[in-house]
DNA sequence: CATCAGGGCCCTG
DNA sequence: CAGGGCCCTGAT
């Protein structure tokens, strides 16, 4: 790769609101791994495209818990203007959620007898989304009926065609593509990719955000079940990828429709105690989550979630591992 | 070798 | 509203 060197660089100091738990927010050891980010302890290096414009961030832990700072760095080409400066500072505040007040969940649910324990283990973690919707919806087609490997060599050969390959801060990582850059590829391109039938979602996605049927900003604005429909429109996108948008994206803490088949096998040995090839139904997982956690169910899930997947990062969980289908 | 299902969704009957 | 088909890949 040809990679564009950012040479320009700004330094904002980012205070997210206390408790605040740099890592666990950063960093979501689910994610599959993607040239877009890498991370260590303390430190997050992410792409971003905003306004057309590549960017490599690094965000920097500078304080602690419950004295919470981080240095973000904005590497650019060019040097960007401070209106620009601005606008991406509150898109950036959107997407992290670093202003999120996690009191109320807290005071909740800190003596809840399963889930208090994670809470005492990650104070301070919130959910992570660093992209934009399109960019999200690439990444949920991707993930459609695939092995994780598949979904990581998908984005990848994508990245390579249509992103930008950046080089900052001794990191090589690409910056996602706009809808207009691939408002030219026809399907049978994409299909080269080996992205096999999803060709067809991604062109129509693609499209459909090209021609401006889909407005990001507007939406966020809009009820829950208006951003629900406008998301079922889209080709491509049904109840586990709509799920994941109204979660992630647009933060919807207690979001808790759809669980599908490989979610219910580790949730039914999770939270049940059984056997994963026995698994409970949808409905009695949905009915204990909205019974327990409501008004957080999404919230309350991913602290368990993000729990059970650190743990593996130091040590096996070995139901665990048959299940996750690298 | 062949067969199969996978971190879904669309379309059909 | 249940079920087949879909691209490709690695696991068996």
């Amino acid at each position: 790769m040809k990679a564009i060197q950012l040479a320009a660089k700004h330094v904002i100091e980012l205070s997210p609101a206390a408790p605040f738990h740099f890592d666990a927010t950063l960093h979501k050891p689910d994610h599959f791994p993607s040239s877009d980010n890498s991370w260590l302890p303390g430190i997050r290096w992410q792409t971003m495209l905003w306004q057309g414009v590549p960017l490599g961030l690094k965000f920097e832990n500078t304080g602690g818990v419950d004295a919470p700072c981080v240095c973000l760095s904005i590497h650019s080409a060019e040097a960007c203007s401070q209106s620009f400066l601005d606008g991406l500072i509150a898109e950036i505040g959107y997407r992290y959620q670093f202003s999120l007040d996690l009191a109320d969940f807290y005071a909740r649910f800190s003596a809840h007898p399963r889930l208090g324990p994670v809470i005492a283990r990650w104070c301070g973690m919130r959910p992570l989304n660093y992209s934009s919707l399109y960019e999200y919806l690439i990444i949920a087609i991707v993930l459609q009926n695939a092995t994780v490997r598949r979904s990581v060599q998908m984005m990848r050969a994508l990245d390579e065609v249509y992103g930008t390959a950046v080089a900052y801060d001794g990191q090589e990582l690409y910056v996602p593509w706009a809808p207009e850059d691939m408002a030219a590829a026809t399907e049978e391109e994409l299909r080269g990719l080996k992205v096999g039938y999803r060709a067809n979602a991604i062109r129509r996605v693609t499209d459909a955000f090209v021609n401006r049927q889909v407005d990001e900003l507007a939406l966020r604005l809009l009820p829950r079940e208006e951003q629900r429909k406008a998301m079922l429109a889209l080709y491509g996108v049904g109840p586990a990828s709509v799920e994941y948008i109204l979660s992630d994206v647009f933060h919807h803490l207690d979001e808790m429709m759809h669980i599908s088949p490989w979610e219910l096998k580790i949730y039914s040995r999770l939270f049940f105690g059984r056997d994963p090839e026995d698994p409970a139904t949808a409905a009695e997982l949905l009915a204990y989550f909205s019974e327990q956690f409501s008004p957080y169910q999404m919230l309350a899930v991913h602290y368990f979630w993000e729990d059970l997947f650190w743990q593996r990062k130091t040590e096996p969980v070995p139901w665990l591992e048959k299940l996750i289908r690298l």
